[in-house]
DNA sequence: TTGACTCCCATAATATCCCATGATAATCCA
DNA sequence: TGGATTATCATGGGATATTATGGGAGTCAA
């Protein structure tokens, strides 16, 4: 839960902000497992746990072993573990810089087990998106005062 | 159900009054879950079961799954979990002092199991308002003397 | 060498801890 | 019962700790 935002310096060191640390340091390591999100220009972030559960997933599908193999490659191949150092930075990779457009700032997205890193507008504009969907969805069920909705929300 | 104005001091901490304190203790943990109200400039807090009730409206709203994922991830991005100080005070995120006009005084408002913070003038516009258009209705049920209700009302 | 990456330290801003105070409410007791 | 003593509470503020960020200096490899 929660969020924040953080600056990449001339570096290109990020720190990553301290309550997500705290439950990284939990999980038994001190760093970050990273990997570009499938669904939208964010990277995905998590501990230990989040690699255990998601190999444990893919292995649940064994059934089916060549899609199973393109399936990890493809979950694991863009996949770094970071460990930051002790001021809790990292450097990112340039292959999430490039994946979600990332230039001077970037927002940390919590979300229970795992967090995710986007461009702050980026970011902005997919909140946007999801509430004005839910929003309309809402109007298709039973009509609301769509307008004032909107304006509530959006501002 | 009460309600309670207290100060947001100069390093910006304000007292969750002891009555609502007791409540959230009770409900488990030494802290409140905060997020902006979706209907109007204020902040709607509460304990873990405020939380669930969240996720459970999402998932209420019969989106598509992806849907589902992203108005989650927009709604607790600006979901804050905050344990107070052995005073009972927090710190205001900045997000939640843009979204209820908040700057010297915030009246806590209980509403059962939880509350809500507000601009101290703002609560009372919409207090106001809320009794306007419960004459209003009335009068559309059947005519009333509204003027001299609303004089009564509003004074 | 140059560039990328660490490790280490400095600093400013913020958050937190701890204690003091005045006000109000609750309790006690002769 | 009424007045005095005790809690509880909101608030202020000093001291300390944490955090994000900038930058110097060292390491290693191409």
């Amino acid at each position: 839960m929660s969020s924040a935002v953080n600056k990449i310096d001339s570096k290109g060191r990020v720190s990553i902000p301290a309550p997500f640390r705290s439950v990284l340091e939990f999980q038994g390591y001190p760093g970050v497992y990273l990997f570009p999100s499938f669904t939208s220009n964010a990277i995905d972030g998590g501990g230990q746990e989040l690699i255990d559960q998601i190999s444990l997933s893919v292995e649940k599908m064994q059934l089916f072993a060549e899609e199973t193999d393109a399936l990890s490659t493809a979950l694991f191949s863009d996949t770094y573990s970071l460990s930051y150092d002790q001021d809790g930075r990292i450097s990112l990779p340039e292959i999430f810089i490039d994946h979600a457009n990332l230039s001077e700032r970037v927002i940390f997205v919590g979300q229970g087990r795992k967090f995710q890193m986007w461009n702050p507008e980026d970011f902005n504009e997919f909140k946007r998106d999801a509430k004005i969907k839910a929003l309309e969805n809402r109007n298709l069920i039973g009509p609301t005062h769509i307008d004032k909705l909107n304006k509530e929300v959006l501002d």
